[in-house]
RNA sequence: GGGAGUAUGCCGGAGUGGUCAAACGGGGCAGACUGUAAAUCUGCUGGCUUAGCCUUCAUUGGUUCGAAUCCAAUUGCUCCCA
């Protein structure tokens, strides 16, 4: 096997789901010297709890890891202290130091559910550890790098200008600050999202600014949330979480639309591409079982084997057969008899009578498999009734 | 520092004195159909002891029989001039 070969097919294999690498002569150039190149990947220690889309550009990092790179982690914990005044979100709270340390720790413990953490493999870095030594002279020399041009280029800014919506000096700092960790740590390959791509491709600048080899930039597409429009993210809550259950990270892979498997496929697992090409090809896979194969290997890489199949039988036999979950959680109730509304409030189904209300009106509310349509109905509780509401709210009530 | 404009429900956005819990769109939820997919159709989308009642249209106070709609002050946002 010869030496070019093997280039040529880890180079391929690095490009699988990526959107763009700034430039992939240099990577290849990089990866050829055979040196251990230092991966970077920056995280903002505001969000603790990750979900897919987070994973995405820490799948591609453990590429790197496997093939024997080492990770570096930059937690933005300064920049985060000053609180980001980008886009106008209500001004995000400052965050303390104690709670840094906690978002970093959570952080790390679900990123370790992908990436390696063995010695060696992953070092952590603080960014607060050489921001703050900055001094005002120095916060000029890094501004001087760059021309007000070159941030208006960027896609946000551009935009901002043309509505006429403000910006922020200190907005122009975000790119500088991230970029100057680049120099810091001597970053060979920066990690991003294409919302990155800007900042990440500014450390190129102020490398070369350094004398310092230029990073590649590898930009990871954003992925798409559940409802197959949106942005995955927490505050949309069309996301599948890291920590979440089984039973619902497969249920959640179930509901997603049809076209977004491919990109699932392709961003969340290692299956190679030409699997992935007859699964997807109605003609060899029905897209239901398309579907399920992919519900299993997504559960199974954040739990077990077992536990992806059971989520999957688990699955099948409460949508496709009807019948009720295994883990049939019972609530007891405060009064008996009690009124529908009220029952189904106390389970937690509603949040107001009003709401519980509509429910019933609309057919969605059934005991004991019995559709019950009269809001003023009153249940007398004697043993267990399974209360149902709507397709996923199930429970049993007991007086 | 001076001036102008704007503030509506989850979001966008109508509404300029009563017929407004507030048009319309989006989103969401529920029902039918399905593969908890897509597409489509239907209904719902402030609260309550629901044929009725109560609290909402930035905040406070005022005018009026009656205000989301008029007035004043306050606050936030945007723009223009300096």
């Amino acid at each position: 096997m010869s030496g070019m070969q093997d280039i040529q097919n880890t180079l391929t294999e690095l490009q699988r789901g990526v959107d763009s690498i700034y430039s992939i002569e240099e990577l290849k150039r990089k990866i050829a010297s055979g040196r251990t190149l230092n991966i970077k990947l920056g995280m903002d220690p505001t969000a603790p709890d990750i979900h897919m889309g987070h994973t995405v550009v820490l799948r591609k990092m453990r590429q790197f890891q496997d093939l024997g790179h080492k990770a570096t982690l930059i937690i933005g914990d300064y920049t985060a202290k000053i609180g980001d005044p980008t886009g106008r979100d209500t001004t995000r709270p400052i965050l303390d130091e104690a709670t840094i340390a906690a978002n970093a720790q959570t952080y790390l413990q679900q990123a370790g559910k992908i990436l390696d953490t063995s010695e060696g493999k992953l070092e952590v870095r603080y960014n607060s550890e050489w921001l703050a030594k900055l001094s005002f002279a120095d916060v000029l020399k890094l501004t001087g790098q760059v021309t007000v041009g070159q941030m208006l280029h960027r896609e946000n800014f551009k935009n901002r200008m043309a509505q006429e919506k403000e910006i922020m000096i200190s907005e122009f700092m975000y790119p500088l600050m991230q970029a100057y960790d680049s120099v810091v740590i001597k970053a060979d390959v920066e990690l991003g999202g294409t919302d990155q791509t800007f900042n990440n491709l500014m450390g190129r600048q102020l490398q070369e600014r350094d004398g310092q080899e230029k990073q590649v930039v590898i930009v990871m597409p954003i992925l798409v949330g559940l409802d197959g429009h949106e942005k995955m993210s927490k505050s949309k809550g069309n996301y599948i979480g890291v920590t979440d259950e089984p039973n619902d990270m497969f249920g959640k892979v179930m509901s997603i639309p049809d076209s977004l498997m491919k990109n699932y496929y392709e961003l969340l697992t290692s299956i190679p591409a030409p699997r992935i090409g007859s699964l997807l090809d109605e003609q060899e896979t029905h897209p239901r079982e398309a579907k399920d194969i992919l519900g299993r290997v997504i559960v199974e890489e954040f739990h077990t084997p077992e536990a992806a199949v059971a989520a999957s039988e688990e699955f099948r036999r409460r949508f496709a057969e009807n019948q009720l979950p295994t883990d049939l959680e019972t609530i007891s109730v405060s009064e008996n008899p009690i009124g529908l509304l009220k029952l189904i409030c106390e389970a937690g189904f509603a949040s107001s009578n009003s709401e519980a209300r509509r429910f019933v009106q609309q057919g969605a509310v059934s005991l004991d498999n019995d559709k019950i349509t009269d809001p003023k109905a009153q249940v007398t509780l004697a043993g267990t009734k399974v209360l149902k509401v709507g397709k996923r709210k199930i429970c049993q009530v007991q007086a």
